[in-house]
RNA sequence: GCCUGGGUGGCGGAAUGGCAGACGCGAUGGUCUCAAACACCAUUGAUCGCAAGGUCAUGAGGGUUCGACUCCCUCCCCAGGCACCA
């Protein structure tokens, strides 16, 4: 046989499986069990392969071949996720066609991973760049879109400067651009949103019960950052309400009851029509919008001609079966385009009449309506502070009986809950008609502020509100000058403005904030009035940008009310949760509650204070009991000192808080809620009396400084009560038992938290830190957006102008461009013939958008496509997608833990809401690989000069050695640095291997050696439960501890059949010359589809075993003896033996323990 | 600050309650060779000892156990993540 020529043998065997097709699979494989696993595919850089690329594929090529051995049928693929910035910047350096650059990176990725030889089905190559694909990405964009899922919105901004592009969220890596690294701005911009915030719950919720490792559930977790509080209304004290508010109507009689109505509320306001301001023409209400919407447009329409604040109102009703119609569509539609002024009122009634009985005969009769009274306010700002106060009013049976076609309609009106026309109203009625928008103008008139806690057991500790800067009314209150100190809060406002989010952060050690003099709000529980102020520690982006500031019992607010003399209000007393072993409360034992005392005993003359060390427990703590029946807590704790430590004569000082602790009860064997009261005394003199046997074995007293005192203390309880009468009350931000809470206190937090948020007419609220994706990117190699904006279908009113491209006309290609650099404007937006296009919808003008989808977006269905890989007419079919999805296991680097999994995630349940997928997840199984770093230890990159290429290392050593070494380095998620010896190793495992091959296959021995088969079927078992595990290092050992036994005895091999097994388990590993050798064997079969040999347990379990023999856990002999010995034998003959009895030296075994096919350990 | 992982020879690492350091790299000595490379053999945690044998060793300290790298408590250090999210 010849040498080991790596070169030759690589060579040939990825030509045969890439000519012959070796490795297509079917969708459909009778017989065989379907296994999908996919590779992350790469982003084809100009730098060519990274080693960690072949590390992952490496391991799942390894699984791949092992899952087939097993008769899995496995779809194993690769494709490229060719857009992106990288291509687009190196392109733009190298003066080229980002198509070309990206077309040879494609093409040099392609040729490094064909060298591997892993086994892929290259007849499914994706490529995310090609129009076949990103014809999909924008058909699936556009279905997003469909379902609202797709939205513009004018937000700020990540911007990076360089690369002239915004980037998501999950794209900024402290404060910088994750590509580049540019510090990133903040931009105001209008972009495209994908609402993934709508899957917060279930993109939260489903995580359970995936196999992934714990790490990345919980920093998906931490992302999507749920957090359950409420959402409480601080009422605002404001000295100088608006005077005069703008009624949006022009009916002079709605008018003048509605003026009637405020009058009557005694509120300080004048209401104005808009032809008292000099406003004639604002009224933009359109046909068949809803009430409430068609409310909001008008006052908007108002606000702008003016700057007061405007009220809004109007009616409408739904009615089952048609669309929203408001009153003005419903009685234009009834009249059919006669002039109402024309008719009287019982004609009109009479049309309506008809009208009305029409709708209800196309429902069958059973027309149901439903009344709306919406109305919203805008302020001078023009900020909606009370929108959409719509008020369902569900009608009553008697009233439905209205509906009765056969019935005469008694008004103009479509019944409005009294069922009059509003001329026939009494004033009782019309004022119980309008009540909502009275209401509303009180609380306009009194604004309040919302804000999000996840404490509202707390409330009573509310000391002050804090506002983000940007908080809608901090720049109210800036607008109309009606604060004190205009000035300052101005600047504050102002600098904050100009801070991006991350400086606010690095400046976060120093807290900075300014009052808002001359408002204050009021504390719905206590009614007091607190001051506001706005701090830049509240963030406008978060819940409702305001916070209730509670400084006893949070850090942060505690922090600033320190530096700002703000009032702390302690509202809870601690409660303590014992964790330990023994002390944990137990399920399914009483829970006992007990008033308690705690003690702090001061020396007659030194500065020290009594602990008590336990003798019978791991405790120290202070001087505890119980009162008695009767005592008071002083009177008891009197008892306790006396009972403990003998001391006759403590002076009550004062009593300080209270604190509780649940534990179990050793003693007692019962579940303790215990209630300290804590009190402080000073003994008079040293006179003590002798102290009970009995107490005297419970614990001993100890004089303790205050310093020791602190690091004595064990449970928790005590060391905060210590600390609380050292440093005074102490910031505890924990659950506990409410205290100067009104009728709350003695409440538990827990329960208090609703209790609270009722008793204040508050509202349970669940926040999310995760924010909408934006998808929008200004730059040109990526996937073009298929949307159209259109004047012309904006201002005849068909919503926004934005048309999505029909189906009919996707893809839209992305057109080769003379210059795509950024240039502060998307490239594409520079290209008329692009750019300009017919509206889809009415044919007028119109432009295309001219942004590209952020490359996540590509990446986030990629998987769904490998099914299907060549369809032209779907994204795919649902049949072969049903079948192989889920993904059975994907292997991905760690740093993809947040932004392509809960993207992918997103997709997969937005199509599973389509009934496109009936599966809501999409990768069961997933594993991390660890990065491979240079040799110095640090992460591989150019300007270190110790990046690796797999070129020359495959070049010098080969793809099976290679292959080798990266699973031998270290556990498979681990870092570990790449020892450019290391190869050697398995360069040399790889050279024996062979030569042991040689004699075996020339030998043809007719039967193994016992032990050499036994070394075989060691291994076999070993890289059987190794390759599942992903612990492919162990395995590699095992295949190298086999080779080292069967080379000592290397002049008689294994048989061949035998050594057939061991070309098995080699092959997953080295398939190139695992697959050269079964050839040599004389086999002309494709080993991926041996099946993987199963181990003889006989065999692997050794009738021989090594006895270990220790005395007091000290080894002093090994002996053989037969698996099977007994326990008394082994005892027996650990006794007998010479060592152990030298050992002994005569003395008498105390204890002989026996761990079965282990060892003895003999006592003494 | 908080949350995850980790901390074992000169190095990568193995062992998840039972002989610590498997396997590999490196190193030292040897065989082969004119020589080198390759290959092969032997040794290789530290320490005391001629040896037999002993002692110390898994970040530090303590605990549980006949027995701890492994379980528990306290602390230190490293890596990664989160970071005023109310």
């Amino acid at each position: 046989m010849t040498p080991y020529d790596p070169k030759s043998i690589e060579e040939k065997w990825n030509k045969k499986w890439l000519d012959e097709k070796v490795f297509k699979v079917a969708n459909d494989a009778p017989g065989r069990e379907k296994y999908y696993q996919l590779e992350t595919f790469p982003y084809p850089s100009a730098a060519g392969l990274h080693m960690g690329h072949p590390k992952g594929y490496t391991a799942e090529d390894i699984h791949a071949r092992f899952m087939r051995m097993h008769g899995k049928n496995v779809l194993y693929t690769m494709g490229w996720d060719a857009f992106g910035l990288p291509t687009e910047n190196y392109a733009i350096k190298v003066g080229r066609d980002p198509h070309e650059v990206a077309r040879e990176n494609t093409d040099n990725f392609r040729r490094q991973v064909q060298m591997f030889g892993f086994s892929y089905d290259w007849d499914r190559e994706i490529d995310t760049a090609s129009p076949e694909y990103y014809k999909w990405t924008q058909w699936l964009f556009i279905q997003l879109y469909r379902r609202g899922l797709a939205y513009r919105a004018s937000a700020k901004v990540n911007w990076c400067p360089k690369d002239q592009t915004v980037l998501a969220n999950e794209q900024v890596v402290n404060g910088a651009c994750e590509r580049c690294g540019t510090e990133i701005e903040e931009r105001e911009m209008e972009q495209w949103f994908l609402r993934i915030t709508d899957y917060a719950e279930r993109l939260l919720g489903d995580l359970k019960g995936l196999d992934w490792p714990e790490a990345t559930i919980k920093r998906q977790e931490d992302w999507i950052g749920k957090s359950e509080g409420a959402e409480l209304r601080f009422a605002l004290n404001w000295p100088t309400p608006w005077m005069d508010i703008v009624f949006a109507t022009n009916n002079r009689g709605k008018f003048e009851r509605m003026k009637k109505l405020i009058a009557a509320t005694g509120l300080p306001v004048t209401l104005k029509m808009p032809a008292d301001i000099g406003v004639k023409d604002f009224d933009v209400v359109e046909d068949g919008g809803t009430a409430s919407a068609n409310a909001q447009k008008k006052a908007r329409a108002l606000a702008a001609l003016t700057d007061l604040p405007v009220l809004a109102d109007d009616t409408g009703f739904f009615i089952a079966g048609e669309e929203n119609l408001d009153p003005v569509t419903v009685k234009r539609n009834a009249l059919g385009g006669v002039d109402e002024k024309t008719l009287t009122v019982e004609e009109v009634a009479a049309r309506m009449q008809e009208y009305y009985q029409a709708i209800a005969a196309k429902h069958g009769g059973k027309a149901d309506a439903e009344w709306r009274q919406t109305l919203c306010f805008v302020t001078p700002e023009k900020a909606v502070v009370c929108e959409d106060a719509v008020r369902p009013v569900t009608l009553t049976a008697e009233r439905r009986g209205e509906f009765d076609p056969t019935l005469p309609l008694r008004g103009l009106y479509i019944p409005k809950p009294t069922g009059k026309y509003p001329a026939e109203e009494t004033e009782e009625e019309e004022m119980r008609e309008l009540a909502p928008i009275v209401d509303a103008v009180k609380r306009l008139l009194t604004p309040s502020i919302k804000v999000f806690t996840t404490r509202p057991d707390t409330l009573f500790g509310a000391t002050y509100l804090v506002l983000a800067p940007e908080h809608p009314f901090v720049s109210a209150c800036i607008t109309r000058g009606a604060i004190d100190n205009l000035d300052e809060v101005t600047a504050y406002a102002e600098a904050a403005s100009h801070k991006t989010e991350r400086m606010r952060q690095e400046e976060a050690k120093e807290k900075t904030g300014v009052e808002l003099k001359g408002v204050r709000a009021v504390n719905p529980a206590t009614g007091e009035e607190i001051p506001i102020w706005i701090a830049d520690y509240v963030l406008g982006s978060y819940g409702t940008g305001a916070i209730m500031a509670v400084p006893a019992h949070d850090e942060r607010d505690g922090d600033f009310a320190k530096k700002f003399g703000l009032p702390v209000r302690t509202v809870i007393e601690p409660l303590f949760t014992d964790t330990s072993a023994e002390g944990a409360v137990k399920e399914g034992v009483p829970m006992v509650e007990r008033n308690a005392i705690m003690a702090i005993v001061k020396h007659w003359s030194e500065e020290k204070y009594i602990g008590l060390q336990w003798k019978k427990v791991d405790w120290q703590t202070l001087i505890t009991g119980g009162p008695e029946n009767g005592q008071t807590a002083e009177e008891g704790a009197v008892q306790e000192i006396l009972e403990e430590t003998g001391y006759l004569h403590p002076k009550f000082l004062k009593k300080l808080g209270r604190v509780h602790s649940q534990f179990f009860h050793i003693p007692k064997q019962v579940n303790r809620l215990a209630h300290f009261d804590v009190l402080y005394f000073e003994l008079q003199d040293d006179a003590r009396r002798e102290i009970s046997e009995e107490e005297q074995g419970i614990h001993e007293v100890k004089w303790l400084t205050p310093d020791e005192m602190d690091r004595f203390l064990s449970p928790e309880a005590h060391r905060f009560a210590w600390r609380e009468f050292l440093g005074g009350p102490q910031l505890y931000t924990g659950p506990g038992v409410l205290t100067a809470s009104g009728d709350l206190t003695g409440m538990d937090s827990g329960t208090a938290k609703r209790k609270m948020v009722e008793m204040v007419g508050g509202t349970m609220k669940t926040q999310y830190k995760l924010r909408d994706w934006s998808v929008s990117r200004q730059r040109y190699w990526g996937v073009p957006i298929p949307m159209v904006h259109c004047d012309a279908c904006k201002a005849a009113g068909r919503g926004d102008g934005i048309v999505p491209v029909p189906d009919a006309d996707l893809p839209v290609v992305l057109p080769p461009l003379e210059n795509y650099r950024p240039q502060g404007m998307p490239p594409l937006a520079s290209s008329p013939e692009y750019i300009n296009v017919k509206c889809p919808q009415c044919g007028a003008d119109a432009k295309r958008d001219p942004e590209t989808l952020d490359t996540f977006v590509d990446s986030s269905w990629y998987f769904l496509r490998y099914p299907d890989p060549h369809n032209a007419a779907a994204i795919f079919d649902k049949d072969k997608v049903a079948h192989w999805m889920p993904v059975d296991l994907y292997v991905i680097g760690a740093e993809h833990t947040v932004l392509h999994l809960l993207y992918s995630r997103f997709i997969t349940k937005f199509l599973h809401d389509e009934g496109s997928i009936d599966f809501t997840e999409p990768f069961t199984t997933l594993r991390h690989q660890g990065l491979i770093m240079g040799a110095d230890g640090a992460k591989m990159s150019k300007s270190k000069g110790n990046v690796v290429n797999p070129d020359e290392i495959v070049g010098q050593y080969g793809a099976d050695a290679t292959r080798l070494y990266l699973m031998f380095m270290g556990p498979f998620p681990d870092s570990t640095p790449w020892d450019p010896k290391g190869i050697q190793g398995v360069e040399r495992f790889l050279k024996r291997l062979w030569r042991y091959a040689e004699g075996a296959i020339e030998k043809k021995m007719p039967a193994s050696d016992p032990g050499a088969k036994r070394a075989l079927h060691r291994a076999i078992k070993k890289v059987g439960e190794d390759i599942p595990a992903f612990k492919f290092n162990t395995a590699i050992s095992a295949l190298m501890i086999m080779l080292n036994e069967l080379e000592a005895n290397a002049a008689a091999p294994l048989a061949l059949a035998d050594f057939a097994d061991l070309v098995k388990i080699i092959h997953p590993f080295a398939p190139h010359m695992a697959q050269e050798l079964w050839s040599r064997m004389g086999n002309g079969t494709y080993l991926d589809f041996a099946p993987w040999p199963e181990y003889d347990p006989a065999l692997v379990a050794a009738e021989k075993i090594r006895l270990v023999l220790q005395v007091n856990s000290r080894t002093k002999d090994a002996v053989e003896a037969d698996a099977g010995i007994t326990a008394e034998d082994a005892k027996a003959l650990a006794l007998a033996n010479m060592k152990i009895t030298a050992a002994l030296g005569g003395a008498a075994p105390k204890r002989v323990v026996y761990v079965e096919k282990k060892l003895v350990n003999i006592v003494i």
